[in-house]
DNA sequence: TACGCTCCTTGACATCGATCAACACATGTC
DNA sequence: GACATGTGTTGATCGATGTCAAGGAGCGTA
């Protein structure tokens, strides 16, 4: 409740934030809590979609698949997130959700979502904002693929996570990752020694800084010394992977 | 209600559902027809939002800019596709919409969609299934850039152009690209010249060809081809860029 | 303690793709 | 025709990042 005050004096989220997911969808429908550990999975690529899924606590990530093989996570999700709106298109799940952490899922089923959005307009907007949220993460995940060098990626990485936690309220100047680097470099395109490398530059930089104890624990001193690792990156790599704006 | 929206669930949408969306929209709502040549933009990035698009004819890019100048091409869209899904989260558009063409798209307000959605569990469906279908493309093109080289990104780009096609009954084996080597490398976030010699390439392996007038027309003799070609590429190429399924 | 395992780091080297530069082609204008 | 402009191709070179290899650190278990 403290962490709720600080978000609303700090972020403007309480007009259309994730927190009313939850505390709307739990009012209006039948859920089912489930507890998750490191690894489960919520649903698995090509299952008859049925249920979405609100994240109440924890860490997920969805890894996409192909038939060849080929494998990448596509998205991580923290408290307030949906998971499954990629099984709505096609009656299937498109991809893993996996848990990366203890915590705690309230699925819903699609069809009473549906049944409740007809007589509650706020429900229906929230998932529409849900979904247009997912499409724009999405959107930013391409550029930062797109157009950032391999260490500016990774401090986007950073970037993006420390503003996850704090749009929930959360502590977000220390990060846990609870990710191996080979995981945060598939979902950045890149490989485990590159993200190892880049980690090492960026704390030798001083943008970041490791805990004794872990490598996954780490602090951000501040977050535009973050963003100006970034515009640098892109400036002094000239135009770097980023041929001419379109 | 509820048997309606079993029934709409139910429903094989992947055979003929973009179909619908033109009609049931048309049938329910008022719309606003506009004709659009290329480089015309249907909205901007900050504008706020108010209006979502249905496309009737022609193709547009989607682009995504950040506050430091770079910017990226983060979708294609044809008939049948909706654009503004990005501006209902915060009520601001997040990208350009731009046409790459000469089409048609119909412009609906956003109110008016929330209001007959109400009523029409159909319609409402309809949008679910449009906008988990976009961020089903998202976290494709995430994989493609993520695991792919560059000579196979090309490849997937024009098998998914083809496919793209397909899904909308149109001639897939015969395809204009309304854009510039420059917009397609920024969209498979390479430079202008890999796609160059990425097209030479796939030209000389047999697996596209080109036409005699133009450098942006090409026939597809084969899309187990280039199926092929892709898979190919990831097998030599070995893990490059996917370093060890998550 | 010793072992085995996963994860992480670091170094040496290789290579894909970016960069820079030159030129070709088409179109439009004067 | 001469010229300018936008686009596409091709070659030479360089550098960021992948690849390969070795070893270290943490942690559970016999």
């Amino acid at each position: 409740m403290t962490a709720n005050l600080n978000a609303t004096l700090t972020q403007e989220d309480s007009t259309h934030g994730w927190r009313d997911d939850l505390a709307v969808v739990q009012q209006l429908l039948p859920i089912t809590r489930r507890l998750v550990r490191v690894g489960d999975s919520i649903y698995e690529g090509g299952e008859p979609f049925d249920h979405l899924y609100l994240i109440n606590s924890g860490q997920f990530k969805t890894v996409n698949f192909t038939a060849d093989g080929r494998g990448q996570v596509v998205g991580l999700h923290f408290r307030g997130d949906w998971l499954g709106f990629d099984g709505i298109a096609d009656q299937r799940y498109a991809c893993d959700a996996i848990a990366l952490d203890t915590g705690e899922v309230w699925s819903v089923r699609y069809i009473d979502l549906l049944t409740a959005s007809t007589s509650s307009p706020e429900l229906m907007r929230l998932m529409h904002v849900a979904m247009s949220r997912q499409i724009g993460r999405g959107s930013d995940c391409l550029l930062s693929l797109g157009t950032l060098p391999a260490d500016a990626r990774v401090a986007d990485f950073i970037k993006d996570w420390a503003q996850a936690l704090e749009e929930r309220g959360l502590r977000a100047d220390h990060i846990t990752l609870h990710m191996t680097r080979a995981e945060i470099g598939n979902y950045l395109g890149m490989t485990l020694e590159s993200v190892s490398r880049a980690l090492r530059r960026l704390a030798q930089c001083g943008v970041i800084r490791f805990e004794e104890k872990g490598r996954r624990d780490l602090t951000i001193p501040s977050v535009d010394a973050l963003n100006g690792f970034i515009r640098t990156a892109v400036e002094q790599g000239g135009s770097a992977r980023m041929p001419a704006a379109a």
